[in-house]
DNA sequence: CAGGGTAGTGAGAACGTTCTCGGTAAGCGG
DNA sequence: CCGCTTACCGAGAACGTTCTCACTACCCTG
């Protein structure tokens, strides 16, 4: 790089005093008179001086920066939380510095090793994999705060918790294809979502969602049929795909919840292609609202998340933890609910 | 903060060797034994030593970090755009610091200036204001290369660009509709857009997108009429707003194209309540292709920019800039060509 | 006028690395 | 056995700030 610019002693000699005056005046702590205040900055604005923002973290142990890691920014889920995370950071003087894992574990773990190693003052988390913590946990011990955000990771305790009450949301939605009359319900879900299984930390989103839909079934007197669950990988053609396997049983499903809307985009085209009338031959309700799902017609039916709140409450949550110090703050759990919006593709003739 | 952990000189003194020949172990430079490396390890793995970034950057003058400011991420077009960069920046051995300007200028300056402190590498930037550039010459004068990414400013002739020629995208679409026979065609543009004046650097892709669309006209032999010209803020109900005033006057347009994704969403919703049957009755083409352009009926013909790929030639950009160090590199400027793709909103019956 | 508090300043340590330089021991050719 | 190279390592400087401490005026109080 470049000789790099001026630094603190430069502006102090050439302001005539010692470099600790120059830094007070320029940093705004300590005792400095105006007269001298003024001569430092003109000096400093003469040389075109910058403040190493390095040097001063190294002394005051903060670098005034948080952490984000998150599988895509790309998606439109984690955009809109990432911008309510900056939305509450950055007026708190925080800046924010971005890991995109791609659900892969390892880059997870690189990235968290990466911004502990830059002194991020702490770090937000969607993780890649609910199992394995270990690296969150080490972070924490490193007197780094964590905080959760979407997805809860088994064996991280300590960390703070920001979520949605996705098995609630999930049985709304049940419920209202259930008040509609329908008792085939289908549903197109992620891969990797065991229908069953203790209920505990370290679930995905899909997998929690499927055991709202499953609870809201069973509390309706319906046992879940396996044939009316759909798998799909993470994108719009497996869904495409999923929907219409589904749609193609011998005793195919009357409506069809989705666990996303990525999934959804799939599903609806899905139905779209197979001639079906919705909401009279299929109900569909997707996850998440999007602008588009006024657009289609019939207008789609969704589980609105609070996103941006999602990010709001994260980085106040992180903001917090970092401002308490004492590490003794007890984790904080925040759930947040989800909305059923009706639209044209669930509503009753 | 916590006690911040063992340093370099814990895990020297419990290997029993000299700072330097820890570092040189730990840090891959330099020369050690194999069997002190061995030590240096075990000591540090023992102790659970964290590399200091800070000191580390402040010797080697680089941080290994790069600024994108962008004046919103949840914006799927600086979504993707951000991922491009990423996708590209961080398997280099780069970490993204992230700022949302929310379009205004003086939170552009700010961040530029925290970024410059905290000594990023280089920046990305989707600029808030094209006619100011000042505090960007600024951070090139420090030293700190710049790439300007989807915005031309005024007044920084040394930074690196990645745009879309938008120019010649409103052209080609203009020259579809021609082609299907309309000859009033109307555009649905952000506020802020001259139709006419010189054609130089700092102006806004909506902008550009509109000057092509007239020159389009012109060169088609039809005068632009500005009548057919539909101001709005940058949100969808201003959008559907403004639409509805074009196709409320005497004599409305026969098509319509959109300068952006957003007011896409209003025009077209517009289009629907006032019950206009696509083609037949109005032609309309987005900006910017998304998954929803295909669900809505009729599909929605677009400009399809290469966002993705606007991400990733920025970072290459910035990467290439960086490794070049002498500052002698002369100022290279891409400009990607976004592609029409025709569908059910403007195909002829 | 003595005594004590306070605003302002300077000198130097400290943060935790990497870099520079010099020194030691080992290896090797003659 | 001598001289030369090379691998390895240590001591200390350097990066550019903030923090600690001490010191000097100066003002105020009694």
């Amino acid at each position: 790089m470049t000789g790099n610019g001026p630094s603190l002693i430069d502006v102090a000699r050439a302001a005539g005093v010692a470099t600790a005056t120059a830094g007070r005046a320029l940093g705004g702590y300590g005792q400095v008179s105006a007269r001298t205040r003024e001569r430092v900055l003109a000096a400093a604005a003469e040389l075109g001086y910058r403040t190493n923002g390095l040097a001063r973290s190294m002394i005051t142990g903060s670098t005034q920066t948080i952490g984000v890691v998150v599988t895509d920014v790309a998606n439109p889920f984690f955009a809109t939380a990432l911008r309510g995370i900056t939305d509450v950071t950055h007026p708190a003087g925080f800046e924010v510095l971005l890991a995109n894992t791609g659900g892969d574990l390892d880059a997870e773990r690189r990235a968290i090793t990466v911004m502990s190693e830059k002194r991020v003052d702490g770090v937000i988390v969607a993780a890649a994999q609910p199992g394995e913590g270990a690296h969150l946990k080490n972070a924490i011990g490193a007197g780094v705060p964590v905080v959760l955000i979407d997805r809860l990771v088994r064996g991280v305790p300590e960390a703070d918790t920001v979520t949605i009450d996705n098995e609630r949301a999930a049985a709304e939605a049940v419920a209202h294809l259930l008040e509609l009359g329908h008792r085939r319900i289908g549903v197109i879900t992620e891969a990797g979502a065991p229908v069953r299984g203790p209920r505990r930390r370290g679930l995905f989103p899909s997998a929690v969602r499927l055991r709202g839909y499953a609870d809201a079934l069973r509390e309706a007197g319906i046992e879940p049929d396996e044939a009316l669950i759909g798998v799909a990988r993470y994108d719009r053609e497996s869904a495409y795909d999923a929907t219409l396997r589904l749609l193609a049983t011998p005793e195919p499903p009357t409506a069809v919840l989705c666990t996303d809307n990525v999934l959804a985009t799939g599903a609806y085209r899905a139905a779209q292609d197979r001639g079906l009338r919705m909401p009279e031959e299929l109900s569909l309700i997707g996850f998440d609202d999007e602008p588009w799902t006024t657009l289609v017609r019939p207008e789609l039916t969704v589980v609105e998340q609070p996103t941006y709140e999602l990010g709001t409450r994260a980085g106040q949550q992180l903001l917090d933890r970092i401002a308490d110090g004492s590490g003794t703050r007890r984790p904080h759990h925040v759930e947040l609910r989800a909305k059923l919006v009706a639209r044209g593709s669930t509503l009753p003739r």
